[in-house]
DNA sequence: CGTTTTGCAATGCGATCGCATCGTAAAACA
DNA sequence: TGTTTTACGATGCGATCGCATTGCAAAACG
């Protein structure tokens, strides 16, 4: 008999990287409703409704499963705002940054996680230098996107700050400061101002 | 012997209040440096040169610490701001705002704790109330400042946007994205365009 | 078919956790 | 001065932690 699947070092039976996911699903499910210390290797198994056995044979530590976690949600975070098009750069403009609030029911379910690898960045620079990384290219993207719908003005200092404030107004939602109706709002009001002022 | 205190209800010797603080900065200190899950009650009590014992003396339990330490940086922050003030509503805005930022070591020191507490917010609605509680308040004073500086226009709306976005340059800030000079320079940027656009 | 490798489950270990308890020196009080 | 209260330091306890180890069924391989 041979390797249920084509191509080379597919291991044995079981998809590796989709076992993998599922524990890091199960890691983002803890945080997202317990917080970042509520992460255990033992909470993160029953939650994923598998034995700690199990979540040890794929991770070797807690740090490579809270790293590969992490490494997830960016990624998802990632593809979300990348599968964002439109052939008018102010709409493009605003379905990006409604994308970055947790508005949709993804992007409710990624925020709390990504809001506590964050801070958690504050304090441990290898996860804050893959943030300032997309943080970086965020800034380049947006940027041409505001040269693209207006002329003239320095448009990654617009990008900077746009970036910024729905950051702030992303953790604002988080602890229920501001609704979603007027989060799209204010998104609209700063959008509008930038591309029609200065 | 008397109390070496006048009035009523001083304990005995030590100045209990001032026992409470202490330890409350010893927490602070430790978030700011390794996070809110190395918040421990050795660590604390390592941190503030004390014992475990006193620690507990002064605190049932962890909880209560972390929300003492909570308030505590809560209040400076707000005695921080609160001691900003200048006649002209365009400057007064713009010390508000940067006040809001780690800029003096005061500040610097204290963001990170801040941010922490913001990311537990999230989770912990003990924590969220009082920072929408604080948050709105800043939203009228803001709000009020800049219908001073600016005739016509939603001000409220306007404030709510200055603070997202002070509060994403924070956090940005604080994960080395952004620095001080270039912070300051996107706070006048936008400053300016809300005060002078619409 | 037998052997090897894989994918776990189970268990145990030492460290650390929050918290309770106990003892006691000193200060306050009578 | 004797008693009480305060302010701890010290120690211990059960729970939980990350992680290592062991065992074993099933699948892959020769």
């Amino acid at each position: 008999m041979q390797c249920d699947r084509i191509g080379v070092e597919v291991p044995k039976q079981v998809d590796h990287d989709e076992r993998r996911r599922e524990i890091g699903d199960a890691v983002c499910r803890v945080m997202a409703s317990r917080g970042l210390d509520a992460v255990s290797l033992r909470h993160v198994a029953a939650e994923a409704g598998v034995s700690m056995g199990r979540v040890q044979h794929y991770f070797a530590t807690k740090d490579e499963l809270l790293l590969f976690a992490f490494r997830q949600i960016s990624s998802r975070v990632g593809d979300r705002i990348g599968a964002v098009h439109s052939p008018d750069p102010r709409t493009f403009l605003r379905s990006l940054l409604l994308e970055l609030l947790p508005l949709s029911p993804q992007a409710r379910a990624e925020a709390p996680v990504l809001a506590a690898f964050l801070a958690q960045a504050v304090v441990e620079p290898r996860l804050a230098s893959p943030l300032r990384e997309g943080g970086s290219q965020m800034v380049a993207f947006v940027g041409g996107l505001i040269a693209q719908a207006r002329p003239d003005g320095d448009a990654e200092r617009d990008a900077m700050v746009l970036l910024a404030f729905v950051d702030g107004l992303m953790m604002q939602m988080l602890i229920g400061q501001v609704d979603a109706l007027s989060a799209v709002e204010l998104v609209d009001h700063q959008l509008e101002r930038v591309l029609t002022c200065r």
